[in-house]
RNA sequence: GCGUCGGUGGUAGAGUGGUCAAUUACACUUGGCUGUAAACCAAGCGGCUUCGGCCUUCGGGGGUUCGAAUCCCUCCCGGCGCA
């Protein structure tokens, strides 16, 4: 018996241009999830700025934590003595936890820099791009040389010897910064403190068991959408041998395997027949759901996302599908018309505690200067607790001029109440997108929400 | 009153004859943020511009010099010391 189950009470066909969107229930040890659902982004076991105290206040159901994040600290065994990651947290309710393979990709190529896996610069800005410029040279994958440590010769010699990894160790080290992705698994140094680990798929399974989510994800390797078809197709084919592994690992261990589930994700950059392929493939061995992988980031394109929901039709249309990063109020609409059933990204935290307010008539940035005098709510038809305020606050909600002015003042507060009501706006669009398909108005809903945000009315 | 140190762009504070429309930080203005090394990052921040430059700026005025925020004189203002 699965430890999770996913009912499907209605699909709305075709729905948004897409596949079939559906509303459902998904069961999990911890409680059910109604879906779809927004999954709270807690990386580091807390959502930034918001006590899981808040969490239901605001609408979640579930957090996703990182297997990466809290192995590095406090470690998973700390987190498995509190009890698990939910009680680590205090959380009763379901949880996930993500494997750690995106960190391989953000903070393997350079975080925070204009580097890509490729030497595909985004932009050359003159002058400051030129140490870019030699990064993005370094990275080229043909100038890699395996076994590095003993017998790497100079870079220049190492032309000659076309090779499945994509980092160069000198430039990464320089850094402060490694990931080394080899067939068995990934080497990388910590963010922290620069120490080297290690992690397979077998360990990232086994660090999850003891963080013990309901849903846990298998260790994939993340892509740079950019990337190459010859490296997309060779990474994903990578994360296909690991999916096996990762499923055959947890399958192992009985206890886990009554408690938790693993999903599989799959890959395959923007390629239309490596995302079927991967699908097909992920799809086919033995997983309880399905993670939607890539970076889906407007730096891309604007077709990352719809170029890898397309792949989605080539799965068990029973499986549950979760979608990586997925979360601006265009992409749950476009997630959902294609059947994803929960979605976690960091787009309401991060863009909180750095003054971008969602609005039914667009984002604003709250701490423009036109916010100084403005009294009224961050939105006037948000119904969280910033805005409508609670017995608390007797019932009336924080102001824009309010907050502007914690955020002028670097006050603790303006992150927090940014977040939560950034949050609190996406678990009741989701609700509310839920609704429309339970209500056969999917598409409508969609067209009348879409018009007013997009074009800020 | 005498002596002394100092007055630089919104603020603090570099610069001390040309590479200075003036380092830097903060402030300010505006962008950005999609499986979180992000309470972060980026751009702009005297005026005009056909984007090549042009004009006005470093307390006021006057000088020296091919050239001054930088040197000299003088006035004004401020700190400190002595009367």
């Amino acid at each position: 018996m699965r430890p999770i189950r996913l009912d499907i009470e209605k699909e709305a066909p075709r729905s948004g241009g897409g596949l079939d969107a559906r509303a459902g229930v998904l069961h999990t040890p911890h409680g059910d999830i109604k879906t779809p659902a927004f999954v709270g982004v807690a990386t580091k076991a807390t959502i930034k700025g918001v006590s899981s105290a808040q969490f239901a206040e605001l609408g979640l159901q579930t957090v996703i934590a990182n297997t990466y994040h809290l192995y590095l600290s406090p470690g998973e065994e700390m987190v498995q003595k509190a009890g698990g990651v939910a009680t680590f947290m205090n959380w009763s309710g379901p949880t996930m936890t993500d494997s750690g393979g995106f960190q391989v990709f953000s903070l393997g190529t350079g975080f925070g820099k204009k580097v890509s896996k490729f030497g595909q610069s985004s932009k050359s800005e003159e002058g400051k791009e030129e140490e870019t410029q030699q990064e993005n040279d370094l990275l080229r994958r043909d100038e890699w040389e395996p076994n590095s440590s003993e017998e790497r010769s100079p870079a220049a010699e190492r032309k000659n010897h076309p090779l499945p990894t994509q980092y160069d160790e000198d430039l990464a080290t320089s850094h402060g910064k490694l990931a080394i992705v080899d067939d068995d698994g990934v080497t990388f140094t910590s963010h922290l403190d620069g120490t080297m680990h290690r992690f397979t798929p077998e360990r990232s399974v086994e660090i999850q068991h003891k963080l013990g989510a309901d849903i846990f994800f298998a260790f994939d390797e993340c892509t740079e959408p950019t990337a190459t078809y010859e490296y997309q197709k060779e990474a994903m084919e990578r994360t296909h041998r690991w999916a096996k592994r990762s499923v055959a690992a947890h399958r192992q261990n009985f206890d886990a395997n009554n408690t938790q589930a693993i999903y599989g994700i799959g890959q395959g950059g923007q390629f239309d027949d490596l995302r079927q392929e991967s699908a097909r493939a992920i799809g086919d061995m033995g997983f309880d759901g399905f993670g939607l992988g890539g970076s889906f980031s407007k730096k891309y394109g604007d077709n990352s996302l719809q170029s890898a929901l397309n792949m989605l039709e080539f799965l068990p249309k029973e499986m549950p599908k979760h979608g990586l990063g997925v979360g601006e109020p265009e992409d749950l609409f476009l997630g959902a018309a294609y059947g994803i059933d929960t979605f976690d990204c960091v787009i309401p935290t991060r863009n909180g505690r750095t003054g971008t307010i969602f609005t039914h008539q667009g984002n604003i940035n709250i701490e423009n200067a036109q916010y100084k005098h403005d009294l009224s709510s961050l939105d006037p038809e948000c119904d969280c607790v910033v805005c409508m305020g609670s017995v608390a606050t007797g019932g009336v909600g924080f102001t824009k001029s309010y907050i502007h002015h914690l955020f002028r003042t670097k006050e603790m507060l303006a992150p927090m109440l940014a977040s939560q009501h950034n949050i609190r706006f996406l678990t009741r669009l989701i609700d509310r997108i839920r609704e429309s398909i339970l209500d056969g108005r999917f598409d409508d809903f969609r067209d009348s929400f879409l018009r007013r945000y997009k074009n800020k009315q």
